[in-house]
DNA sequence: GGAGATTTCCCCACATTTCCCCACTTGGCG
DNA sequence: CGCCAAGTGGGGAAATGTGGGGAAATCTCC
């Protein structure tokens, strides 16, 4: 299973380009190098799927009923914004649009390893998300994981 | 199993004719490159199954038991709607009057991928769709996904 | 049944975007 | 001190989206 940790702040070229940090791609599955699914977080911000996890992560919807409403809204908010990406020849990948304007990302941005996905902020609307949420992290840890 | 995803704002022109997002066409499968079924969808806009995934629905419904009434009329609400149509040598589908006018479509098409088929709408009708959803989509997650 | 008018379909042409490749700079390590 | 790896930027070729013209098929009205 893959498991990225860290962070660090890249620049957005005018192109929509972001590198991935090198850690992180060290710390992919062998047969996953290079191909990426992008989709909007549930904060503001980009999720960035490995190939391998986002496969399970399909494979659950494609579980899902599609004659049920609420089953095909919730499918088509996702997959609407998911888009496939591979790694250029100098470890980037190309942002959509749409993408770079829900996270509100200008020319830089924060990129955070969390487990199974990476997070691409802007570093001001991360600061103000932080911000925006208790800082308390012992409770929060508490509340979580405490039995 | 073909899986769209992504979405894409295109040019209806005036004969009709709308793009299909070379991503998607991408992720056809070889067999059932050009060829798509077009019909009605449940919600206001056009539904389009690549060749092999609608000959998958087209089996569902000669399962279902034609002495039932309302399966018959499932089934009668759904064919008279549907259409077979091949891409032209640009990617393009023509999209008929019944459909476009179903759809509320008038000179933009908001083309979205989820899963088995390709969704066309009017991006004013959809956005009034979804103003008229709760965009929560953290809580219809959890709701639907979570356990 | 036939001629004209209309629609449909196929092909060509253009402009823009996207993608791929090459080059430069900086910092760390041997 | 020099080499290699990592991040950054840009240029050129190919692919993609868009519009329109003309031939073939279809329809309508006489």
């Amino acid at each position: 299973m893959t498991s990225f940790k860290g962070q660090a702040q890249y620049s957005v070229d005018k192109k929509g380009r972001v590198a991935i940090p090198a850690k992180m791609r060290a710390s992919l599955n062998p047969e996953a190098v290079g191909t990426f699914t992008m989709t909007r977080g549930f904060e503001p911000c980009i999720y960035l799927y490995p190939l391998d996890e986002w496969q399970r992560k399909e494979s659950e919807y494609q579980s899902l009923n599609t004659y049920n409403r609420n089953a095909r809204h919730l499918i088509r908010s996702i997959l609407m914004w998911a888009e496939e990406v591979v790694l250029d020849g100098q470890g980037r990948i190309g942002l959509s649009k749409a993408l770079i304007e829900y996270a509100g990302l200008s020319d830089r941005a924060l990129i955070i390893g969390t487990m199974d996905r990476i997070e691409i902020w802007d570093p001001e609307v991360f600061g103000k998300f932080l911000s925006e949420q208790p800082d308390d992290h012992e409770a929060l840890a508490e509340s979580v994981m405490g039995s």
